[in-house]
DNA sequence: TTTTTTAACGAAAACGTTTTCGATTTAATC
DNA sequence: GATTAAATCGAAAACGTTTTCGTTAAAAAA
């Protein structure tokens, strides 16, 4: 009924519990033949390591802490896959926590990881987090940190991004290149620096194309919902009627806001264009369809994870470790609501 | 640099190991003010217990392992909302690994939570898998397993399910009622027993209401995808030019329908109403809104979590455990596709 | 004073591995 | 045959905790 120990394979055979680990593990120093027998042994017993033992005496347990702000979330559900599969093929398991967007939870998350010890914990942080205390101790234990998409630029570690303020620079263009003279923008909130950076690639692409920026074309959204988008899109209208165009900064608001003209009889793309973020699954299927920004969540993931693993190694290995920001290339769908 | 252990907080007090490990715990024969002193030290020196040396004397990690056929899946995110919230209330962690809809994979999956040593393990089966030894292999090792949504009915374990029969009837019924005389029905693959389910209660309705089933309506979905409901709904204007009411086994899937349908100028829901199935966010966006039954992913995920929890508990103070089978109910959720 | 009870502490074993280093045996070399 | 080298094995420590059981000292009861 217990399970089955290096010790009582060694008793069968009448060698030492060393001879038995060494064997399983192809150490040279254990003959052809006894190895042999005691991998015969093990199967026929099927014999599993102790994995807290290993543990214990590796001070690894091949499992790393996964943080995001939300699980429900088409981008973030493309980066856990990412991990994962990544995780998997490299022998590693993943821990997922929620942050819910929210300071405290995440601190106390980081601790529960580090009480778990994790080998290396990858985060996107919540959008209220502006203290770093917490990501700091990470590095003070010496257990490696990788950030990605929601990263705070201050804390020394290896991050994993696109580069939001072109990618907005992209949209923008895109909806100045169809012809909008007049562009609105719903942008995130105030605090995470993807949503300053959307809003700034947002006012470089107006500038560099003369067109003049206005500040009360930009809404800001808070809690980034299908429902906001729908309000604002209302009250865009009711405030300025002669906007052509629509840059929002999250698929989801951008679906809301479509739903909202298509009931008010605002023909899209016709009376105004809109660009969307991230290529949701669903802005491909609503009508009309979205032109957004593909936001390669699968591609971070793994990126994120390969970036850990290599910390990981290396710390192990005692090389040192250089932390490396890698950006990930973007891209503009075109759909029908830009197209003429 | 190294992690604080009870020897160095005993050593700084001049006690024993035991007596610190005891005052953390508050054992009852340890004085308050070694109790005070020694929590003190712990708190100020950062004291975290070795978890490696936690879960090797204890025999547990408070870990489960969760494995699902999909992570980028409304349903399926819901459901890992649900068990991870619930499972951080008690202090568990939720280790997440893929099957892919793989039976090969999901194999190699339970091995590895199975030496990982989790304390249980949640699945949803793939749709490949039809043998069970697998499962009975985690129940030999007397490791509690509990299964939702797609389950295999002859492993005796707990599961969490809906009514799939009762769900689909629901929805075929909504359509009879709203006048639809004839049906189609777009199932799932052969195989799980859920769209066998599904589209035996969509068989039973029409019976019940005295219209006729006729098996050429009855469309077998493969790989469940957006273009397979395209090229369904394409194929089923060509040969079934009569049919106003249609009973789909996936929302996506109904979703590609409606795309579909909307593009060759068919009018949902004049010229064919549709109700899908497990009430997906995007269901409630696209044009026209979809008829669905809403699937509860958040409490299922929670009540499993729960039931295996208690498993968990059960068999560590030696009490029997029943093995429960909790069925969630269902909701049919009016939308666009199907009023008139 | 002696005995009993209670309070407070600690020694030691155990959990199952991994790995170092020394011991033994056998084969190779002189 | 003596010496060295190679091959094979095992003893033992270590990882850090938990828990049983015994010990000591002080307080209470006799």
């Amino acid at each position: 009924m217990k399970p089955v120990t290096l010790r009582q394979i060694a008793e069968i055979l009448n060698i030492s519990i060393t001879t038995v680990s060494k064997a399983l593990k192809d150490y040279p120093d254990v003959s052809k033949k006894t190895k042999r027998l005691v991998k015969e042994t093990a199967k026929t017993l099927n014999y599993k390591p102790n994995s807290f033992a290993v543990n214990l005496r590796t001070r690894e347990s091949k499992t790393i802490g996964l943080i995001i702000p939300e699980v429900v979330h088409h981008f973030f559900s493309s980066v856990i896959k990412g991990i994962i599969s990544q995780a998997e093929k490299n022998g590693y398991m993943v821990i997922i926590l929620q942050s819910n967007e929210s300071f405290e939870l995440e601190k106390k998350q980081i601790d529960l990881l580090l009480r778990k010890q994790v080998d290396g914990i990858l985060i996107s942080l919540a959008n209220s987090t502006v203290r770093y205390e917490h990501l700091n101790e990470v590095l003070d234990q010496n257990k490696p940190i990788v950030m990605f998409d929601k990263i705070a630029k201050l804390v020394n570690c290896s991050k994993v991004i696109i580069n939001d303020r072109k990618a907005a620079y992209l949209a923008t263009q895109h909806l100045i290149d169809i012809g909008c003279k007049r562009i609105a923008h719903f942008r995130g909130p105030l605090l995470p620096q993807n949503s300053i950076d959307r809003f700034l690639g947002y006012k470089k692409a107006l500038e560099d194309n003369n067109l003049i920026y206005d500040s009360s074309l930009v809404y800001v959204c808070n809690d980034m919902s299908f429902d906001e988008g729908k309000n604002f899109a209302k009250q865009l209208i009711e405030e300025h009627s002669n906007v052509d165009g629509l840059f929002i900064n999250t698929d989801l608001v951008a679906v809301g806001a479509i739903s909202e003209f298509n009931k008010r009889g605002v023909i899209v793309p016709k009376d105004i264009a809109i660009v969307g973020f991230s290529n949701w699954f669903m802005s491909s299927v609503i009508s009309p369809s979205l032109t957004t920004i593909d936001q390669p969540g699968y591609k971070m993931g793994k990126k994120a994870f390969k970036l850990l693993y290599k910390e990981i190694k290396n710390k192990k290995e005692n090389i040192e470790v250089k932390y490396k920001k890698v950006e990930l290339p973007v891209q503009l769908i075109k759909r029908e609501s830009t197209a003429f």
